[in-house]
This record gives C-alpha cells, structure tokens and sequence, in this order.
DNA sequence: CGGCCTAGTTAGTGTTCAATCACTAACATG
DNA sequence: CATGTTAGTGATTGAACACTAACTAGGCCG
C-alpha cells in the first residue's frame, strides 16, 4: 500500500551513482551554460536530472566542485572533436609523429570544421565563456589554464603547426566563441568555417 | 540632540546625482567585471561607491539596468581608444572619408596597440567577458550586440579596413581577450600587440 | 526472512540578497 | 524663516539559495 501514496518513478528507478553523476554533470553543462556559475541553482540542475536537489551533493561535495567538474567536461569533448577530425584526415606520415608539411593547413581546416560542428550545439560555447567569465576564482582559473595548454598542446601535435598558424586558428576560434555568444550568426548552417563574419580569406 | 546620535560624515557631504551615477557605474564596471551580473550583490557595489546599498535604487531602477549602463560605459572606452588612435596615425586622406590605401594596416595596427594599453587595466576585458557571458538574458544580448555591431562599423570607417583584414583584427582581439581573461600572459608589458600568444607573424 | 549497504528523499538551517519603506539632512528660493 | 526639493540612510522583508541532517526505500546475499 505504501507503494501507492507518492507519486512514484514508473520504473528505471534506482541507477548506480556513476549514472547519477553523469547525468547530473550533464544537466548542470547545459543549465550552468546559460545562466554561469552564480546564475544557476541546484536546484535548476536537480530539477533537470530529475532528481532531488540535496542528492547533488551526495554527488559533489559543493557546486562549485561540480562546475569545475562541468569545465573538464567539456574540454574533453573539444579534445575529443579534434582528435577525431585528425585521424579522419591522416594520411602517411613521412616519420612517424611528424606531421606531412604540406598536411598541416588540412589538417587545421577539418579541426576548424569539427569545433563548428561542435558549436552548433551553442551549449558549449555557451559554457565555455562561462568558464572564461568565472576565471576570476582561482581554482576555475588555475583549471581553465591547465586544460587551455593542453588544448593548444594536443592541437599542435596532431596538426603540427606552428606559432603563426596555431595563433591564427585559435583566434579564429574566439571569435567564434564571441559571435556564437551573441547570436551575430544564426549558427545553423554548419558549415561556416569559411563564413564572412569568421573566415579570413 | 538627535543630530549627534549617529555618526556622520565629516564634511564632503552631498554630491550631485549626477556625479553619484558616475562614481556607481563607476564602482559597478568594477565589481562586475570580477564577480559578474550575479555574482556581484548592490552592496558590493554600494560600499565601492561610498553609498548605502539602497540608494543605487534611486540611481538606477534594478540590478540589471546598472549592469547594461556598465556595458554600455565600456563600448564606449573602447569606441574612444580606437577614435584617439585612428586620429593620431591620421595622413592626407586622398579623398575625403577614404582611407590611403597603404594607410590601413598601420591604422589597424595603432589600433591594436591602443587596445592592448586598454586591456591592461584588466577591468575591462574582465568586464567583457562578463557581459558576453550574460548574453544569455535577451536584454543584454541585444545591447551587445548592437554596440559589437557599432564597434564594427566604426572600426571599418576608421581604417578602411575590408573583410579579411577586418576579421583578424577582430579574432586577435577575442583571442586577446581570452588570454587574459585567464591570466597567460601576464600583460605587464603594454606591447604585446606581436606577442608570440597572439601575433600571427 | 533479516541484516546491510547504497540510492534517494523530506524537512530544515543559517545566510544572503534585491528591492521597498519610511524617514532625516542638506540645500535652494521667495 | 517657511516651503519645497533633492540627497541620502537604517530598518526591514520576502524570497532564494547552498548545504546538512535524519530518515526511507530498494536490492542483494546469507
């Protein structure tokens, strides 16, 4: 009879914690992408992962711990675009580990085109400048640093270029944040790597 | 006898309304700029300004509207940096409005330069990225992008810049801006407008 | 069945914060 | 000095919020 007085999860009820956690950085990525680290509530994440709200902390001992979490996150998916979009255009490399020269700008125009892909979702860019936004607490900053160099590191590696060029697409890459942000572009057609606003040539 | 009741203030007493939203928005692009829109509460900013907390309502109508002036106060540093360096790397116009030709890559470089003496103060980059991160509330969106919107054409006036010159202008600064915002290069020195993190040849 | 661990909840605490109210002090003018 | 206006404050309020504590319920193993 107990069964009956609350309304109850239909069925999928209990998940192992690890679900819960995934699930809830989830929800707090794209919650914490609109409205920043201040903005958002735990409750606005619980309500999202459907969960109650003092569960979060079961999960993550402060919200702050779980923004940091939300950071990582979604460096990783960025890691993950880009190495994805260079193994879909390796080609022989003349010594192993070296990059073809001739490869490089290739190279960099299909990682141009992934972070595209990835920003038509506008959650992670949105996030992203959230993150850039909260670099005034230290451990946001001190994080956000350490995975910026490891960003630029992995890009270097898998395209090989060098300062000038490296510069160049992460310039064009901020300026994409920028105008993704406020919405210049209606970022539907995914294809805008070459687009007006962004492109330089 | 009442008068002597509570502490008071010395002498400089009472200020124009006028100068109080100055020294206010002053105060807010301040604490804005480190804590953002929600992070930052009115007493913050009261206690910067020297008021009581309540009166910033007086001034201005809510929180939000002192956080829109704050963005509007920046553009228009921004807008006054480039109009001062434009002029001083102004020559002969060949026709009137019309930019020498050979004349726009140094224009956009003073320019350049005029905005690295800018983000120095860090405040203000801090304080954009605040207000892109904001961009999700409507009202900010569109104030910002107005201005951005300003900016560009002005700079595109100034310089005769076209396109593809005209967007790396713009990508280096992005760049510029979120380089600082996480503290890479500590922009001591004001001449990093070739810096190996943000020059591109 | 019964003990036991883990998933998950309800209820509550202390605090912070934007905004309002009701009031006082300083100045200006006839 | 009376009258009106503008600058400014202290006290308060009602809501929201991060986080805690204490309890409940589902599942597994003996």
């Amino acid at each position: 009879m107990s069964t009956a007085t609350l309304g109850r999860k239909p069925a999928g009820s209990r998940q192992s914690a690890g679900e819960r956690r995934e699930q809830v950085l989830k929800a707090a990525v794209s919650e914490f992408a609109v409205h920043g680290l201040h903005g958002t509530s735990t409750e606005m994440i619980a309500k999202r992962a459907k969960i109650s709200q003092p569960y979060i902390f079961r999960l993550f001992p402060t919200k702050k711990d779980l923004f940091l979490a939300a950071i990582e996150r979604c460096f990783d998916r960025v890691e993950a675009a880009f190495k994805a979009a260079a193994v879909h255009t390796d080609s022989v490399e003349p010594h192993p580990g070296q990059v073809a020269r001739g490869q490089v700008g290739a190279k960099l125009h299909a990682m141009g085109h992934a972070y595209v892909r990835l920003l038509t979702a506008r959650e992670l860019v949105l996030f992203q400048m959230q993150a850039y936004a909260a670099c005034s607490d230290e451990d946001v900053r001190s994080l956000v640093r350490r995975r910026w160099d490891g960003m630029v590191k992995l890009v270097t590696e898998l395209t090989g270029a060098e300062r000038p060029e490296l510069n160049l697409f992460l310039a064009r890459g901020m300026l994409m944040n920028v105008v993704a942000s406020i919405g210049l572009v209606p970022v539907k057609a995914a294809d805008q790597w070459g687009h007006e606003v962004i492109g330089f040539a």
